[in-house]
DNA sequence: TATGAATGAGTGTTCATTCAT
DNA sequence: AATGAATGAACACTCATTCAT
C-alpha cells in the first residue's frame, strides 16, 4: 500500500470533461434539458452512465456547466463573424452565422433562460454570462471607434446592451415563426437605428 | 354528490376549461412546464386528476391552448398599459407593467420558447400569436399614425416586429441578471432610435 | 366540475395501509432492510411500485410506520403467551413463543436496531416503543403482584427494564448461535435470579 | 513512484490487512455497513479502491473479518475494564467502557447482528465469537472463584452466558432510547440479582 | 361527470467490482 | 502492487394517463 497515488495521465481527467461536455451540448440543444437522458449522453459518447457521472456528479452541474461556456461561444462568434467591409455587412454575417447556428439546433440559450428561474445555479451561471458578453462586446464597438467606424458620441455600453436584446429578441422571433429574411431584416434596421450615422 | 350537470346550458364546458386555463396557466408560469404535475393542476383546482383530462386530453394540449392565449394577453397589455401623455410615456408604462408580469412569475413565454423548437403544437401556436401579435401592433402604430403621434414615414409593420424582438430581448435580458432600470433603458433607447423624432 | 369529492370508500385507505404493512413487515423481516426493494413488497402484494408509494411516501416511512407496531406485538405477545399455572412457566412459554416468531424471520427489531443509529425517524419510534413496552410490562407485573403471584418488594419499573434487556440479550445470543434449550436457559436462570422467591 | 516492496518481509501483507482493517472498522462502525463504501474506506486509507480489494476479494468478506475481530475485542475490554476493588465496582466499570465504546459509534456488533441471519459467513464467525467469548468469560470467573471472589456454587458457564446476555440486552436498550445511568441500574441490578452473595 | 387508485415506463443516481496501465 | 476509469446491474422514486366505480 503505497501512498503516492500518480495520475495515470495528468489533465486526461479535463480532457474527458471536454469531450463530454461537446457532446453532450448537441444533444441538449437538440432534444431539450428535460428530453435528454443520462443514459442518452453516456450513449452518444459510447461509455455507461457511470462513466458520465465521474466528471459530472449530477445531470444538473452537467447542464450548468455546459451553459458557462455560452459567453465564450459568443466572444467566438463575434470574432469569427463579425467581420466585413462595412459595419453593415459584418452586423450582416453575424446574424447570419448565429441563425444557421440556431437552425442547425445548437444553439442551448433557451432552454437555459426557461431554467433560470427557478435554477439559482444556471441563474448566476448566465448572469456572469450576460455580463462577460456585455463587456466584451463593448470593448469591441469601443475598438470600432478608435478605428473610426463608429460614430463618438456612441455609449458603447448601452450599444452593447441593445445589440444583445435584439439578437435574443431577433432569434426568439425566428422560433416564433418569423421568416429568417425577415428576422434579419429586423435585425438590421434596430442595428441602424442605434448604430448608424445619425449624423 | 353530484347534481345532474344542466347539459342545457350549452358552453358550459367552455366555461369549465375556462377555469382550467386560468388556474393551469398561474401554475405553469411559476414551476414551468416540467415541473408542473397534473396533480398540481387539480390540487389548485380542488378537483380530481380525472377531472381535468375530462377538458384536456394530455398535458401536452393543456399547454398549447395555454399558450394560445398569449396574443390576446400581448394586446390586452397594448390597450391597457401602452398609454400615457407622450409615446416615450406610453412605452414607460407598457414596459413596466411587462416587467411586473414576468416579476410575478405569469410569464409563460420562455417556457414555451424552449419547447417549440420540438414541439410542432406549440410551435404553431406560437406562429399564429406571433402573426396576430404584429398585426395589432402594427394597426396600434398605424393608428398613432393617424393621431399624428407617429412619424409619417415609418414602417409599422417593420417597427411592430423590432418592438416585438425588443420587448423579447429586454425580457431575456432580466433573467439573465440585468437589473429592471437597466433593461427599461435599453429598451427606452431601442424604442427611441426606431421611432424617435428624426424628422 | 363538481366540488365535493366523496371518498369512494372511507377506511379503504386505512385497510390498504395495514394489508401492505402486513405484507411488507414479512418481507423485510425475511430479507432485511437493505435488500428488501419497494419492487419486492409490490410483487408480493401483487400490484405495481406505484401503487405502495401512493400510501407510503418512502421506503424509509414504510419501515418506520412497521417498527411503530413492535410495542403493540410486545404487548400482544405477552398477553397471548405469558400465562401458565406458575410464573415460571409462564415465563416458559413467553420466551418459547418469542423464539418461534424468530426463527420463523418474523422479527423486525435487529435490523431497526442496526438502523437506528444514523436514522431519526427510527431512533424516535423505537423509543417510543421501548417506553411503552416498559410500561405495559411494570403494570402487567404490578397486576401479578396483586394476585399474590409476585413477591411485594419488586419494583416492577426495574424488573421490566431487566426482562426486556434480557429478552434482548437471549434472542441476541440466539443469532449469535447459541442452541434454544441453552437460550431458554439463560432466560430462565435470569428471570429466577432477579423474580424468584428469594423471600 | 512506489519502491519495490519488500517481498521478504513475510507479514507485509498480513501488516497491510491489519491497517485495513482497523480503518474500516471505525468507518463501518459510524456509517454502517450499507452505508458505507469500498470508496470510504480507501479514500480515509488514501489508497486507491483497487488496493483494498487487493487484500479483501470482496466488501463482505472485509465486513466478516472484521466482525472475526469482535471476540478479542471483549477479551480486551474485560482484561482492562474488569477491575476495581470490588466485583461490583469491577462490574460497573466494565459497562462505563463498553457504553463510551457505544456512544462513540465503535461498536459494529448491532450492524453484524442484523446482518447474521442472512449471511452464513458472518454467522459462523459469530457464532465463533459467541463460544469464545463465552470460554474466555467463565474462565475470568473461574478465577475470581479460586480468588474467592465469587461464591463457590456459581455455574461459571452458565453466569458467562447470562452476563454476555444482559450485555447484549442493555446496550439494546440504549439504542432504544434509556439513559445510561438506568442502563447501567439494569445492568448492576441484573449482576447483583445472578452474582450477588445470596450465600 | 367526477373520482382517485392503479399502472408502467421511465429517470437520475449509486456502487461493488474489474482491469488496462 | 497500486491506480482509478469504466462497467452494469440495481434501486428509489415520479408522473402522465387510464378506468372501474
Amino acid at each position: 500500500m503505497c501512498r503516492p497515488m500518480p495520475k495515470v495521465v495528468a489533465g486526461y481527467k479535463e480532457e474527458a470533461k471536454k469531450t463530454i461536455l461537446r457532446t453532450a451540448s448537441d444533444i441538449f440543444a437538440q432534444k431539450g434539458l428535460h428530453e435528454t437522458t443520462m443514459e442518452d449522453v453516456a450513449e452518444k459518447l459510447g461509455v455507461s452512465k457511470g462513466a458520465v457521472y465521474q466528471y459530472f456528479p449530477s445531470k444538473d452541474v452537467l447542464f450548468q456547466e455546459l451553459c458557462g461556456n455560452a459567453s465564450k461561444k459568443i466572444e467566438e462568434m463575434l470574432r469569427t463573424h463579425f467581420t466585413g467591409a462595412t459595419l453593415r455587412e459584418a452586423a450582416e454575417n453575424y446574424i447570419d452565422a448565429e441563425f444557421d447556428r440556431w437552425e442547425k439546433g445548437q444553439m442551448l440559450m433557451f432552454e437555459a433562460i426557461a431554467e433560470a428561474p427557478r435554477n439559482a445555479g444556471i441563474k448566476k451561471v448566465m448572469s456572469g454570462n450576460y455580463s462577460a458578453t456585455t463587456r466584451v462586446l463593448a470593448e469591441f464597438l469601443e475598438g470600432l471607434k478608435h478605428e473610426g467606424k463608429l460614430r463618438d458620441d456612441i455609449d458603447t455600453v448601452a450599444a452593447a446592451r441593445f445589440l444583445i436584446a435584439l439578437r435574443h429578441g431577433v432569434l426568439v422571433s425566428r422560433v416564433q415563426g418569423l421568416r429568417r429574411d425577415e428576422a434579419k431584416r429586423v435585425w438590421l434596421d434596430g442595428f441602424d437605428s442605434f448604430l448608424g450615422s445619425r449624423v
